[in-house]
DNA sequence: TAGCGGCGTTTTTTT
DNA sequence: AACGCCGCTA
């Protein structure tokens, strides 16, 4: 079943429960669950409860509690005084400044916990996260230490919140509710067609390019500041195409408008305009979400900040809660300053600093505050741990990628043979394809791995293709998912895809477009019936998703078998598309769900429940973040590949690329390899070959860590 | 004019 | 693996 992010509030007060102006509950509803009843018997891992008599064992090491059978959580004995004071803050904006490991997370949970405990609705609470997974995975512990009314919180990413609301408010702000969402590279394809439409891409001097025209225009928007700003700052030479590029954006907001589309960013903006620009709306919304908390806030921009401070107008409950030094989204608009600017945007603004560090040994914290030490800028913590152990980091530099593979292998199943799990290993690195060599090499050990982060399974071509025909049946004026369909037909290429989608959007035709006169007697005329028809037996009846789902595959077979060699390996990509359509009934929640929030495994591990096994966690550094596992490997710790040969030359980027090797270190509970190995086949641009500069600068790296020889 | 296949280049990170 | 560029063919 899909986990459906958020609770909608609007007319589901239940009986008995009568939400005042301040968002508690006039009546306390007994509570029918375990609590109650439950025997425990705390250890530092696992507790004992029982429920209706049968006993169970839970593992709670990571909320451990010791609760009275009739009473309250325990909130003094379980939390450290820091923690506590955040947890306990009931009313007005609070700013929760946490080191790595500090009990982020947990602090967030319990208070959650504590809010619902207090009386107030959890419904009213809204839990902004940064991925879906974090969202679930906090209600679920708050759920353990309280009771079940914990998992009815609000929560998930600013997009889902922001799909959300404006699937139900689309018409005050002049969309139609059955927008599609483009990703970045649909958004591009339209950048693309508009600015070759305009004629811009015959211009004397080069035109940006699709992909920096994004960047330049998603940025505008996420940080409020001009296109004209952006293009001097970013990309000085493309200066002088400023009208231009000025006019493209422009149009690109009206095409998307006049097609029912909204990128990444409208699910941001709009969001905002709605809140801002009518009043009963925001009015609305802010009373229905009393207490705010986010999560991550290091990694939100200037426009998500505004949509809290709007959601937050009628009462100010907010909490954010993120740390400084980890802040490694400023690609997407972020900027680690915004953090500290919060007390500015709220004013009264309370403050608490979490310190100390419940993760990791004290000899992987030393290395990592020597990592974070040597930034430029930060805002300064002191992080200490009182963990055993007295392993120090291992330093390694094998002889080539190969050696690199085989000391990771060798020692995956070290760790193995004594005992730990496969999925507490993780191996880390900054883009996605670094693992190449290694998964390769896994394969061959027949060490099984899941892989997170690099080319997602929803952007595959394939799965694409599928999806386009859904997107198509779905709203009618969606070129982009038109091109798509219409380019797989043998015979139709860019331009005629043109003309067919303008009989069918512009020319008000609709679907029977596909079968207008002009095309029919074209050799693609029958193929054009032939998706008519499939579109009209997917709208026409009371269809499961999955059978159109199935439909449009046996459509589409033919195509699929004709356009990639590799079909038979890329089939299980499509049967995994099968699978999670059947856990949705609505189209429109599985391609926003896609859209937003794809399965977080790439392309090649199977999406969902295969996924669960006991596996070697390889993931990049970014989809890193939050985590922990208590063996870390940090793979390919090169000048070029970390910190990336695009930073190099902009000092605010380095930094970010120093944070992000703090935020890899920072992971590991018990050891760390930090692994650096001899490059071949770098260039005078890539400069690759030594190890990290980062690691040349730590003062004191030969008595942090531990040389050792890769053989 | 449009479609299409071949070839070389290039890969940051993500909602 | 995907994109841009080029030249061949209908």
């Amino acid at each position: 079943m899909p986990l459906l992010p958020f609770h909608d509030l609007q007319g589901q007060s239940e009986k008995n429960e009568e939400v005042l102006s301040n968002g508690l509950l006039s009546n306390k509803v007994p509570i029918s669950g375990w609590r109650e009843e439950m025997v425990y018997s705390c250890c530092c891992a696992k507790i004992q409860r029982e429920t209706k008599g049968k006993p169970e064992m839970i593992d709670v090491s990571k909320d451990t509690f010791e609760g009275t059978v009739t009473g309250c959580v325990d909130y003094q004995k379980l939390l450290n005084t820091a923690q506590l004071n955040a947890v306990t803050h009931l009313n007005g904006p609070h700013l929760v400044i946490a080191g790595a490991g500090t009990g982020k997370t947990r602090t967030l949970v319990f208070r959650v916990a504590y809010l619902v405990e207090q009386g107030v609705d959890p419904r009213s609470i809204l839990l902004l996260t940064f991925t879906r997974k974090s969202a679930q995975e906090m209600m679920h512990r708050a759920s353990r230490i309280l009771d079940n009314r914990c998992s009815r919180v609000s929560g998930g990413t600013f997009h889902s919140f922001g799909n959300l609301i404006l699937r139900k408010y689309a018409g005050t702000i002049g969309y139609s509710n059955s927008f599609t969402i483009l990703d970045r590279t649909d958004a591009e394809e339209v950048l693309a067609m508009l600015r070759t439409e305009l004629g811009f891409h015959q211009a004397k001097t080069r035109f940006p390019r699709k992909d920096a025209l994004m960047n330049v225009i998603s940025r505008s928007v996420n940080t409020g500041a001009s296109l004209a700003e952006i293009l001097a700052r970013q990309y000085p030479q493309y200066a002088h195409h400023e009208d231009n590029v000025c006019k493209l954006a422009e149009e690109y907001a009206r095409y998307k408008l006049n097609k029912s589309m909204m990128d990444y960013d409208d699910l941001l903006s709009n969001l905002k305009r709605l809140l801002e620009e009518y009043e009963s709306v925001r009015i609305r919304l802010s009373n229905t979400y009393r207490y705010i908390m986010v999560d991550e806030y290091q990694d939100t921009n200037r426009l998500q900040a505004k949509i809290v401070q709007l959601l937050a107008s009628e009462h100010r409950n907010v909490m954010v809660v993120g740390d400084d030094s980890q802040s490694i989204y400023s690609f997407r608009g972020a900027n680690f300053r915004n953090i500290m600017d919060f007390p500015k945007l709220f004013p009264g603004t309370t403050v608490t600093t979490l310190e100390q560090n419940y993760r990791s040994t004290q000899p992987i914290l030393s290395l990592t505050n020597a990592i974070i030490s040597n930034a430029r800028e930060k805002y300064s913590k002191k992080l200490f741990s009182n963990l055993p152990g007295r392993q120090k980091p291992w330093y390694v530099r094998p002889k080539s990628q190969f050696h690199q593979a085989e000391l990771v292998c060798r020692q995956v199943r070290e760790f193995v043979r004594n005992g730990t799990p496969l999925s507490d290993i993780a191996v880390l690195f900054r883009s996605g394809w670094h693992s190449n060599d290694l998964e390769v090499e896994l394969a061959a050990h027949r060490i099984e791995f899941v892989k997170y982060g690099g080319l997602k399974f929803v952007e595959a071509a394939h799965v694409k293709d599928v999806l386009a025909f859904l997107r198509v049946g779905f709203n009618l004026k969606d070129a982009i998912a038109w091109r798509r369909v219409l380019m797989l037909l043998d015979g139709v290429g860019g331009a005629t895809a043109n003309r067919i989608i303008r009989s069918i959007v512009d020319n008000g035709h609709g679907y029977d477009g596909l079968a207008s006169g002009t095309f029919s007697k074209k050799k693609y005329g029958e193929a054009l019936a032939g998706l008519r028809d499939l579109i009209h037996r997917m709208n026409a009846l009371e269809l499961d998703l999955k059978d159109e789902v199935r439909m449009i595959m046996d459509f589409y077979n033919p195509y699929f078998e004709g356009k990639y060699e590799d079909f038979e390996s890329r089939r299980n990509d499509l049967a995994s598309l099968v699978q999670i359509a059947e856990r949705y009934d609505s189209v429109e929640k599985f391609l926003s769900d896609l859209t937003i929030e794809p399965p977080e495994a790439s392309r090649g591990n199977f999406p969902g429940e295969a996924s669960r096994g006991d596996r070697l966690v390889l993931s990049t550094i970014h989809s890193a973040k939050g985590l922990e596992w208590e063996h870390v490997f940090l793979i390919h710790l090169v000048d070029g590949c970390l910190p990336s040969s695009y930073s190099v030359f902009n000092p605010e980027s380095l930094e970010e690329e120093r944070r992000l090797f703090y935020v890899a270190a920072t992971r590991a509970r018990k050891s760390l390899y930090l692994i650096a190995p001899r490059i071949e086949g770098g260039n005078e641009y890539t400069s690759y070959g030594g190890p990290s500069r980062f690691l040349f600068e730590i003062r004191d790296l030969e008595k942090l860590t531990q040389r050792r020889s890769a053989q």
